[in-house]
DNA sequence: CTTAAATAATAGTAATACTATCATTTTGTT
DNA sequence: AACAAAATGATAGTATTACTATTATTTAAG
């Protein structure tokens, strides 16, 4: 017994929904696979289809460029956090226990929450860790912006302003703590992998119970201490 | 009357160092405009040899690939912004007051101090808000970062994490406050420019001054209130 | 069973990221 | 000023990438 979700993304990000066919969903699944083995900059719609054993044409009809295509899971992923983030603060009444889960989905969604056959969560997230700076830093963020292509980052950080809000209405900064908790937590996950200098925390075996304490203490800090 | 100042990078950015020669200069010239005006996925070798009425074999004798390039100019702004802040703190006393000079450093060192002549601060740190990310969020991070490519940022994260430490030695996050504050400082610039709505203050003209207020306002919660 | 839609197979182009070779210019030394 | 050594320029060439176009074959829907 299972229920697909399907999650209904910006029409300008893709040509064709990929969620809507069998190849499509190949597409997804094989792409965040090879991303993250690969790297984002390694990674081309050639060596995608000589893995699904399909053709650079073919996938063509669904994304215009990899540069898209890598805009379309980013933002899958996002729009699923913002979902569980819904379902699992819906019956929740205290703000800062809304704003723990939260944190909570931001360092790990991906380990407690598979529900999409064809979407590893787990290693798309890595995938969010690692590459989805790459989605808005370019030239091309103002035309993309204007097309909605972001528009899922935004929502993250409306719903989880609002938490903030309501925690502390005087705050001046919202929207700034929000993105910054997503953004922290991405990072420190990442410097603790690779970079161990630029953080204080460590993660062993996936385990990023330091990142989540160490969110918590910052918006608890900034947000209701004293 | 100038003092040119010649920062020592890590030799395995470059073949040939690139601040040694006419041709070398103009190189890290040119290219921190070309990157800043297109973007680091357009810029290339050629663009950047017709720009400077030379070739690329002559740049490639300097620079094995783009990528090093950028992450010689991103080290070279770090070490310069480094050096800046131990020339200004260097006879304050108060270690509060020594990380509001470092804030200051973060949002506005390429304003306030012009120093190199063939470098454009202003441009190049406009650089590092964009592009920054991408020289570390690469599948070479763990070969480069055992070659000694990003001693320069782990430098600047000390240099921030003891004055952190002596403002507040039960601190738990010094290191990583100090990564955030670096990168919520890019990242809230480039967000206020490009995608508003995921941060609370506005950049008007280079004016940087609620970016800089908001960094303060954050560690002076964390650090040193109640 | 038929036809439309989707996909595969193949081929081709322009641009990119280099490398190699040799000619010329610049520089430093006596 | 003469000359060697080093740096740069000019030119050419290769492999890969990021696409587009065309036609054949398979699949799915009525």
């Amino acid at each position: 017994m299972s229920i697909e979700i399907k999650i209904s993304l910006n029409k300008g990000l893709y040509k064709k929904d990929p969620q809507d066919s069998k190849l499509g969903r190949k597409i997804i699944q094989y792409s965040i696979i090879l991303i993250d083995k690969h790297g984002f900059e390694c990674f081309n719609f050639k060596k995608l289809a000589e893995t699904i054993n399909s053709t650079e044409a073919s996938i063509y009809r669904y994304f215009e460029n990899k540069h898209l295509l890598l805009t379309f899971i980013v933002n899958w992923y996002l729009e699923w956090v913002n979902y569980l983030i819904k379902i699992n603060t819906m019956n929740v009444n205290d703000p800062k226990k809304k704003l723990k889960i939260i944190i909570n989905s931001f360092v790990s969604a991906s380990k407690e929450n598979p529900s999409v056959s064809y979407v590893n969560e787990s290693i798309l997230h890595n995938i969010v860790i690692a590459e989805a700076g790459k989605v808005y830093h370019t030239k091309k963020v103002d035309s993309e912006n204007s097309k909605g292509f972001f528009s899922s980052y935004k929502a993250l950080a409306m719903t989880t302003s609002n938490v903030i809000s309501e925690i502390c209405p005087e705050f001046k900064y919202p929207y700034s703590l929000a993105t910054n908790l997503f953004e922290m937590s991405n990072n420190h996950i990442y410097f603790a992998k690779h970079l161990p200098q630029l953080t204080d925390i460590s993660v062993q075996e996936d385990d990023v119970n330091e990142v989540e304490k160490m969110l918590n203490y910052f918006s608890q800090k900034l947000l209701y201490s004293s």
